[in-house]
Formats: C-alpha cells, structure tokens, sequence
RNA sequence: GGCCCCUUCGUCUAGCGGUUAGGACGCUGCCCUCUCAAGGCAGAGAUCACGGGUUCGAAUCCCGUAGGGGCCGCCA
C-alpha cells in the first residue's frame, strides 16, 4: 500500500520548530517509501485565525525544501484541503454518527460544564462533561430542537471497558474508558473540531501513517473509537516526543528560538536546522550526523525514533550550521553572505575575496557584521597591550621597530597581491632572522585593532587595500 | 486529583542479557599555524534516576518508588 503522511497545521502566523520536525518526519517517511506528502490546513477555530498564517506555512515548507505532493495550493485527489472548506463532510459524518448511536446532540449552554460531585472525582471518574444530554430522551431532544436550542455535537462513550491502541514509537497504550470524556465532534458553529476533524480527514485522505505530537497520546483512543465507530480501519499512530528549551520547558516562542523564522534570521542554514532536529528524537544507528536533505531521505527510519523529549541546544545547532556552511560551494557560500555583510563591506571592499578568507570559520550568518566591522572601521582606541604576546615573543618597542620597518617594505611595494605581501614580510623576518610569528603578529593588531581576527595578517592587510593599510599601520606607531 | 508517557556524561544520543558503557556538541590540554578559529590528537565528564527482584550474569527483563512531561477546552 503506497505510504502517505500528512502535515496538518493550524495557522498559527509562525512555524514553530517542534511542528517543523513533524513535518520533517512525515516528509522523510513519505519521501523514503516513494509515497505521497501531503499539507492539509487545520483551520477550523474560528476565534484563532491568524492573518495571512497560511503564507508562513507554504513559505517555511518552500524554504527548507519540505515539497508536499498535495495541499491547498497544488491541489490533489482528496480535496479540499482546507479543513474550513470541509464544513459539509463533517455534518455528513457526524450525521452517521448520529443515526447509529455513537453521537448525541447536547444542549448544554458553554458555562454549564458542570463541576462533578467531589466524592466521584476521588474515584477517578472523568473530569470532563458529564454526560448529561446523552441521557436526553428523543423526545426530549426533538422539544429542544424544535425550541430552536442551539447545540454540539458530542461522541458517545461507553464508560466500561477500555480500548488500546498500538502506537510505533511507544507500544501498546491503554485507557479505561472512564477516564474518556464525551468529546465534542461538532461546535455550536458548526465547525468540527481537531478531534473530528483529524480522524474524518485521515481516513479520507488514505493517510497511512498519522504523525504528531505525543501530546495526543492521550486523546488517541478516543480517536480509535471513532475510526471503530465508523468501520475504518485504523492507520499507524506515531507520537513524537516533544522538544524542550534548555529548562527543560516546552519550547516556546518566548525563548526566541522556537520558530524558524527566529533561527533563519539568526543566519542558520535552512537545510542545518532539518539536520539539527531531525536528530532530535531519530539516529541513524550509525556515528553520521551531518546530513543533507538528501542524506536524511536516504537513512530516515521510523524505527530509529526514540521516545525521550529532548533539549534544544543551540550551541550544538551552530556547529552542525557550520559544517554546513563549509560544505557550501564558494559560490553559494557568497550569495548567502551578501545578505549579512554590512553595506560598506559590501561596496568597499572585495567580498568575494573575503567570503572566500572566512568561509570555513562562519558559525552562523548573523555573526557576519560583527566579524568584519573592523575592516569597515578601525577602531583606534584598541589597547596597545595587544601587541604583547608571549607566545610569538612580541613587545611594545619590539612591536614598534617591526612596524616602522614593515611601513617602508610594504609603501615600496610595486603590487598589492596576496603573495607579493607574504613574500615580502617572509623576506623581513628572514632577514631579521626570525620567525614569521613576531613579525605577523604586531601587523595583525595594528592593522585590526584587535586580538582576535576572522583571517590572518596578509589576508586582511589585501582586503584593507594598501593605502588603508599602510594609514593603520601609521596609527599603530603613533599609539606606540 | 485521575489517567498516560518518559528517565544512559551538562546537552543530543548508541546500547536491545556478557562492552574497558561507544560517538557528537560543549569543556580542558597538546600539535599545526601569520592570530583566533578550522583541522589533527589526547583528556576530564555517566555508581546507566532510585530500590527490590529474575538470572551464572542486567543499562538492557519484571515490580515498585521518585522526579519530569502530557491529557482531562465548543484549542489544536
């Protein structure tokens, strides 16, 4: 039987990282058995609707390459796919539903949740509705209706028994019936919600594997029941563990790094997030954890997905975005670093000469404008103890005299290229018999203005262009 | 409160009855190096939540306990 999994969000206006990784998961299953991936859009609360949320959706699915084969925009076998749009399918189930006994029409005004006797909460007995309207007499129930009263749309549980369920990644789930409240299927406004909705359009939308949050484990057998209530046979439950930010807490998007636009702003890669969190909650049984898009499709396995929540780590996301960033063709690398480079480097100086310099020391995008601000503009009220290291045996007068003699070398220079600049300072140092280190080193600082460089003294003494080197190389001596 | 689920280095994890409990991030040190990184190497870091069993043998199986999470909405 041809897979098929589904991404069914609710438009929220953002793309929360957790949502992301079921979709990732559901993506990767489909991808992996040659089946079909399809965008269904749970809009069915009304008072919830966010503006132009369904864009965020399409536009975090195009950006990280997540291609459903069906959806709202590409259309498909089983549409609509826009639960909203679905109003009438609902009414004609929860009609059946109805007729045979599984459902009941319930009048209860909103308020009138009825508190539960004290004594029957200690016995563990359901918390939820009560019940009441399901023991309403048909002609109870036709006086109402002729009343005009309005009313939901409740499942009708038998409190005896209970139902089990298989779920792939936590094994067999069991709830008695009594902890099961009779659900609403269908609102006062006639939308039906998530816990109808859901099951009505997986079943007829040939979902063969249902993937979401483990947050619904409990809810499932509810769900089972009505896949029996109906005669539908029940697809694959596969509840993922949720992931938590570094308090342990469920990530939220106060934390700044629980939507994805949060991460992409930060200048993580698009394919680095799907590699970081697909591994949170799945391995690949083997040591491999960079992976591209392509790589995942190939290892994933529904198998291998553990059942522990597990901790956002952002340290870890930026190296895994590094390694990313080096795989990156120069090319590509550029196009990307354009976008975080700060307009003067831009203009003033050989970017794609410096994309090529940093490439490999990048963690993420966002850190661009930071690591080459002193290109732009030297900030000459550096401390001069910078040119004391031990290491490379520098001092401050030492420091002076290399830079005084490196002034007049570097001003007869006929060319201002890479390895005329290296050949250069090499033939100094050999000449003063020493090593490249204490002669690079008080370059270096002078001509940054800090300890701490993305890219060595030649490097950015050619991006800086000889004029600007030779000025900051001025401004050292004088500091000196 | 009731029910359901989870628990291996700080973090992500491997492990599925016999391992010196492995890897990765981070951390520390060394090497390399025109700096820092990157890269290479090394190291510290887990009495496998705890307590009982079962077994010749348990991180692995069973039962409890504790801690954490989830559900109990006309939200999803």
């Amino acid at each position: 039987m041809e897979v098929r999994t589904r991404f069914a969000p609710s438009p929220t206006g953002y793309m929360h990282i957790g949502n992301l990784r079921t979709a990732l998961y559901a993506y990767l299953h489909a991808r992996k058995n040659g089946g079909k991936f399809l965008l269904r859009i749970e809009d069915t609360d009304q008072a919830r609707l966010v503006e132009d949320s369904v864009k965020v959706i399409y536009e975090s699915l195009r950006v990280t390459g997540l291609e459903h084969d069906e959806g709202p925009d590409k259309g498909g076998p089983v549409g609509p796919y826009v639960q909203s749009e679905r109003r009438p399918i609902y009414r004609e189930y929860a009609e059946k539903l109805l007729k045979e006994g599984h459902a009941y029409r319930c009048f209860c005004e909103k308020e009138e949740k009825t508190e539960k006797p004290a004594d029957e909460e200690q016995e563990g007995l359901l918390l939820g509705y009560d019940g009441r309207c399901g023991r309403l007499s048909e002609a109870e129930v036709q006086a109402n209706l002729a009343k005009g009263l309005p009313f939901v749309i409740r499942q009708k549980i038998d409190k005896e028994g209970s139902t089990t369920f298989n779920d792939f990644v936590y094994g067999p789930i069991t709830v008695e019936h009594k902890q099961l409240d009779d659900q609403i299927l269908l609102k006062r406004d006639g939308y039906p919600t998530y816990n109808f909705a859901n099951v009505v359009d997986d079943h007829l939308m040939g979902i063969t594997h249902v993937m979401r949050g483990c947050e619904y484990i409990s809810s499932t057998p509810k769900y089972i029941l009505l896949y029996k209530a109906f005669g539908w046979e029940i697809p694959e439950h596969i509840h993922l563990p949720h992931i938590l930010d570094q308090s342990g807490k469920k990530l939220s998007k106060r934390e700044g790094s629980a939507a994805l636009s949060d991460l992409l702003n930060k200048g993580y890669l698009p394919e680095a997030v799907l590699n970081y969190i697909a591994l949170l909650g799945w391995n690949p049984g083997t040591e491999q954890e960079f992976f591209t898009k392509a790589g995942l499709i190939e290892k994933f396995d529904i198998a291998r997905i553990g059942k522990a929540p597990a901790m956002f780590d952002e340290t870890k996301l930026s190296w895994l975005n590094a390694q990313h960033v080096k795989a990156l063709t120069p090319e590509a690398a550029h196009k990307l670093f354009l976008k975080f480079y700060p307009e003067k480097i831009v203009k003033e100086f050989d970017a794609v000469k410096l994309t090529g310099f940093i490439q490999g020391k990048v963690e993420k995008l966002s850190d661009l404008p930071a690591m080459t601000a002193f290109l732009a503009q030297l900030d000459e009220q550096y401390s001069t103890e910078l040119f004391v290291h031990a290491k490379n045996k520098t001092t401050l007068e030492g420091s002076k005299a290399v830079l005084k003699d490196l002034e007049g070398i570097l001003n007869a220079l006929p060319s201002w290229e890479y390895a005329f600049i290296l050949a250069a300072v090499k033939a100094y140092a050999d000449a003063k018999g020493a090593k490249l280190g204490p002669v690079m080193w008080p370059l270096r600082i002078a001509i940054s203005g800090q300890a701490v460089t993305p890219t060595g003294a030649v490097e950015i003494a050619e991006l800086l262009g000889k004029p600007e080197t030779l000025r900051r190389i001025t401004v050292a001596i004088g500091k000196l």
